[in-house]
DNA sequence: AATACCCCCAACCGCAGGTAT
DNA sequence: TATACCTGCGGTTGGGGGTAT
């Protein structure tokens, strides 16, 4: 059976989303929280498609995101969760707060890749790469490879009951001194012979979580408590089939004032606030809708007392520790936060 | 200065899985 | 159980910006 196209494109605009779209779909957010998709440009009076706007927040307009490169820390983890999960981004995406499957798949392309094949790393298989030898007359095969990594081919193990994958390996550039060295989980993959069941007899585990169902933060640990004012969601009729989440963020969650993904102390997420405030995107005929949404999730306050919030000047935060940017739209004005 | 080429990444496409009816 | 709907996921593309010639 054939699906339907996930909207009617016809009319619905396509391409880079404008600074007003952006704003828009932040509005509705703020105020309504992440609802069904398929209602969100309808209710939010953009013309398009729920799909592309919950790509837009999720890869871009998310609060929780960070911006810019990644970590050497961050490239090292992404390599050593490659290793044992291939191309499962979202899967590496969730031991990455604050970073996007597309992000990292995006920097896997092309940065990654190419920085393991300088290293003589296969990016798929994470082994040695064949040498490259020069067209000959002699035809003859190349020689075997001695692994010139730590690299332990999984297969080796195979034949054990408890298969454990091999421990990080060292990412050697033999171009250079530079050593990518990796200190992550190991996987230990448990057989068959141990359990009853045939496929899903295996399971994954990495040390202390299993990657297919642990999330990263607790629902305590991102709502707000609810002794006060929630913000109901738009609809109750809105479905909310779906409860997974990206990066272990809840897909249903009205407020986005969280806790911090690394410290236990409640806050919201202020630089994006602040990013948002100070990068022009909400005009001066704007900033009460703002200023009324932020107070909601900052007070759980639905009455707003524009005068409790900060101003513009007061508000304005010390730029230099903001890791989040919003620097890829010219109409964002962006030069504010650098 | 003009053009060609390359790189990067936001956005799109289409399929899969889960859930509601 | 079958169907429809919604969302997540991974692969791919297109265009803007930077660099080389």
């Amino acid at each position: 059976m054939g699906r339907q196209p996930c909207c009617d494109k016809v009319g619905l605009k396509q391409g880079p989303w404008t600074a007003d779209e952006d704003k828009k779909l932040i509005n509705f957010i703020l105020t309504n929280g992440q609802c069904c998709w398929r209602a969100v440009p309808k209710l939010a009076g953009l013309l398009r498609c729920g799909k592309s706007c919950r790509l837009r927040w999720t890869n871009y307009l998310r609060p929780d995101l960070k911006r810019g490169l990644l970590s050497e820390d961050e490239e090292k983890m992404v390599i050593d969760l490659h290793a044992q999960l291939g191309n499962r981004w979202s899967k590496i995406a969730s031991n990455l707060p604050g970073r996007t499957d597309n992000e990292i798949k995006n920097h896997w392309n092309t940065h990654i890749k190419k920085k393991l094949k300088k290293m003589g790393i296969d990016p798929v298989t994470h082994k040695p790469l064949p040498p490259v030898i020069p067209p000959t007359d002699n035809q003859s095969p190349p020689a075997p490879l001695t692994p010139p990594l730590q690299a332990q081919s999984v297969h080796a193990a195979s034949q054990t009951e408890k298969l454990v994958l091999p421990k990080p390996m060292e990412y050697q550039n033999n171009e250079s001194i530079e050593t990518i060295s990796i200190q992550s989980s190991t996987i230990t993959e448990v057989s068959k012979d141990e359990h009853e069941d045939d496929e899903q007899s295996k399971r994954i585990v990495v040390d202390d979580f299993c990657t297919d169902e642990v999330p990263l933060i607790q629902p305590h640990e991102i709502l707000l408590p609810s002794d006060t004012n929630i913000l109901p969601p738009l609809s109750s009729s809105c479905s909310s089939s779906s409860t997974s989440s990206t990066n272990g963020v809840s897909a249903y969650n009205p407020n986005f004032v969280q806790h911090d993904l690394n410290q236990s102390m409640p806050t919201i997420d202020q630089q994006w606030c602040t990013s948002i405030f100070n990068a022009g995107l909400w005009g001066d005929d704007d900033n009460d809708e703002f200023i009324s949404s932020l107070n909601m999730l900052i007070n759980d306050q639905y009455e707003t007392d524009h005068t409790t919030i900060q101003s513009d000047a007061t508000f304005a935060p010390d730029l230099n520790q903001y890791s989040k940017m919003f620097m890829y739209d010219d109409d964002w004005k962006f030069e504010q936060l650098l």
